[in-house]
DNA sequence: CAGCTTCTGGGAGCCCACCA
DNA sequence: TGGTGGGCTCCCAGAAGCTG
């Protein structure tokens, strides 16, 4: 609220917004999944210190190449921080991360797996964080045109509505259009009606939630339980009918890749393509053999006897000839 | 029913953390 | 610094299941 007093008409930049995202609450609670390759590297405390500077530096070039140094919102959290010379706090670490990741990301000039290998991000990390960013970018807007931006600042507004867009496809403004066309196994028209859909969830939850506040009726009970759940913040595990299952980093990756194309069949090629680099050997045999020891796990953890046996192979269901699928209902799924 | 696909268990080899 | 053990990935092979 503060920021939308004093940020000038007409403005305001994409790199603002985005800092004022990564910095509010929301965007602070927002992971970055970290790949168990960089996890290491990241405790060290030289390498760390060392990528903190480095993204407080490329934030303040990029402030300075835009000649913005003397906004409010710049001075308040970057300027301020080189005044200070004191060595930056996590949580400020982690805000000057995301938005310098996420403004790569919108920018679209360095491709999603280029980003995600310089900064050690798990694959997909991005585009998850992206659409974190693009519905807190969709409340900014929504607390904007409670301030009555609609007169008056209607320009501003849409330009936050742009971003929020971008945010989820990583495209420049001119590339929206063409994301938005409809191209044969192309999923950016999908991808966005899903990101609506989620939206438009939490809106229904969030009025269900103040029409009643003291309402008495637990709607625990008539939502459908999640039965696979994912956090990419903690990619060492899954949890499965409310049990964690540990498993490893290949079989996340599999399991992960599975559930973001959920009820979709996904050929052994598809798998290999993405799972493994092209200069790996790789047969589908590796697939059905993590596979196998994802079930495996599974039933350890819940029990191993015919009616789960049953369940798990047909959640995590071999179509034959055709390739692998996660069977299970959008509201059965969780990815965080 | 033959041939193909998938499941399953097990082992080799590699990597890494730990310890003396 | 080198030995050791555990964990992980990949591969192999036989069994079981499926398809045309």
């Amino acid at each position: 609220k503060n920021w939308m007093e004093y940020s000038k008409k007409g403005e305001i930049s994409d790199l603002e917004i985005l800092l004022l995202l990564a910095f509010s609450a929301d965007g602070k609670a927002l992971p970055i999944p970290f790949s168990q390759f960089y996890r290491d590297d990241d405790k060290k405390e030289s390498y760390n210190q060392g990528c903190r500077e480095n993204y407080w530096n490329k934030l303040l070039h990029l402030v300075f190449e835009q000649g913005d140094e003397d906004k409010k919102l710049y001075q308040d959290k970057i300027m301020l921080k080189k005044i200070k010379k004191e060595a930056i706090p996590q949580e400020d670490y982690l805000a000057f991360k995301k938005t310098c990741l996420l403004y790569d990301w919108i920018k679209g000039d360095k491709d999603i797996k280029t980003i995600e290998q310089e900064n050690g991000l798990y694959g997909g990390a991005i585009q998850v964080l992206g659409e974190g960013f693009s519905w807190l970018a969709d409340s900014l807007m929504e607390i904007a045109e409670n301030e009555g931006w609609r007169k008056g600042r209607e320009e501003d507004l849409n330009k936050i509505k742009i971003l929020s867009k971008r945010l989820i496809d990583g495209v420049e403004e001119e590339g929206l259009s063409l994301s938005r066309m409809h191209i044969p196994g192309n999923r950016i028209q999908e991808r966005i009606k899903e990101e609506k859909d989620i939206q438009e969830d939490k809106t229904q939850k969030l009025i269900v939630e103040t029409e009643n506040p003291n309402s008495n009726l637990k709607p625990k009970n008539l939502k459908p339980k999640t039965v696979l759940e994912i956090s990419l913040h903690r990619p060492d595990r899954i949890i499965f009918m409310g049990e964690k299952v540990e498993v490893t980093s290949t079989e996340f990756s599999l399991i992960h890749l599975l559930a973001k194309n959920r009820g979709k069949i996904l050929t052994h090629n598809d798998l290999l393509d993405t799972l493994w680099t092209e200069n790996e050997y790789s047969t589908y045999v590796q697939i059905t053999s993590h596979l196998y020891k994802i079930r495996r796990a599974i039933l350890k953890t819940i029990g191993n006897n015919k009616k789960n046996k049953k369940r798990v192979k047909d959640i995590l269901k071999v179509v034959s000839r055709r390739g692998v699928m996660l069977n299970l209902e959008e509201n059965k799924l969780k990815i965080s």
